[in-house]
DNA sequence: GTAGGTGCAAACCTTTTGCAGCATG
DNA sequence: CATGCTGCAAAAGGTTTGCACCTAC
């Protein structure tokens, strides 16, 4: 039952899902029925979620999936690059998958708390810049934006 | 015992605390000994502190100072804007005082846990113009670059 | 005098860990 | 069949909260 395919189709986030079987496999890692589903749910889930949720996710599926592997394998995940975590600003953390996504900033709604994506590229190459000025080697960087949305804003004026 | 001089001299760090004092009594918070000392000791430290340590900088002068006081007045003082909170990206927190600081970001080495701080005006221009595109309004932001820096580059080749 | 603030301890929440049993390679 | 992985429950951080007492205004 560890199998690479499951039951899922052909698409896009199977693909994908062969992607991080095939790396975890070649890092000398197990590929567990466990895995395979944790990795599964992630990558099917567009929004930003919390290991919790991510529990919740696969308990649907497999009720008896711990909460400890979960975490376990989110910490692997993230190791190779496959999921990133991200600071919410008052202490929790939410996870998104980086396979099939172009990198990207973040917006935060403070009233809402939805979560905008940009990108800028001329951002990214001052960030290089700033970092090449003080030798700096930069491995990964998390910018955020916190603040109101369009949508927060007018909700705000209405009162 | 709540006057905003204390025994401290007439310095920035003395001006500063004024400063806070009087914000936070124009809102309407009563201005105790311990939120004097609290104040104090955060704006007196120049590293990025957690709240743990800050409550250890205080108990040095005042042992009976609670942890809770610490964390009621810290986030107070983020609320206000005299400090600023990071996530460290392993899951803890630091803080680090505003007051008399330019803006800056921040670059965090990975090998050492220095934290470098570094400014450049077209980077937060960048960003108002990637929120405004979208119409999001920022009152914060957070930037970190992780990676490593100059001196441990230099360490991990002598290896 | 009366909010609001403080200290204490317990509660909370998220994440990690020890261990015995199980499944993968 | 050996090692790595899992589930469970307990432990470990870090932060918040309920409550009775205290103190600034």
């Amino acid at each position: 039952m560890a199998t690479s395919g499951q039951s899922q189709r052909a698409t896009k986030s199977g693909k994908e899902a062969a992607i991080v079987e095939r790396t975890l496999r070649e890092s000398g890692f197990r590929w567990t029925s466990q895995r395979a589903l944790i990795v599964c749910e992630a990558l099917a889930t567009h929004d930003h979620f919390t290991a919790e949720e991510l529990l919740d996710l696969c308990r649907k599926k497999d009720p008896k999936v711990s909460r400890a592997t979960v975490y376990r394998t989110l910490t692997v995940l993230e190791d190779k690059g496959f999921v990133e975590g991200l600071d919410t600003g008052d202490g929790g953390r939410r996870f998104e998958h980086v396979l099939g996504h172009e990198h990207h900033d973040h917006m935060v709604c403070n009233e809402c708390e939805k979560i905008l994506e940009f990108r800028d590229d001329e951002l990214e190459r001052r960030q290089e810049l700033a970092a090449k000025r003080v030798g700096f080697r930069i491995q990964r960087h998390s910018l955020r934006l916190y603040g109101t949305c369009k949508q927060c804003q007018k909700e705000q004026r209405k009162k």
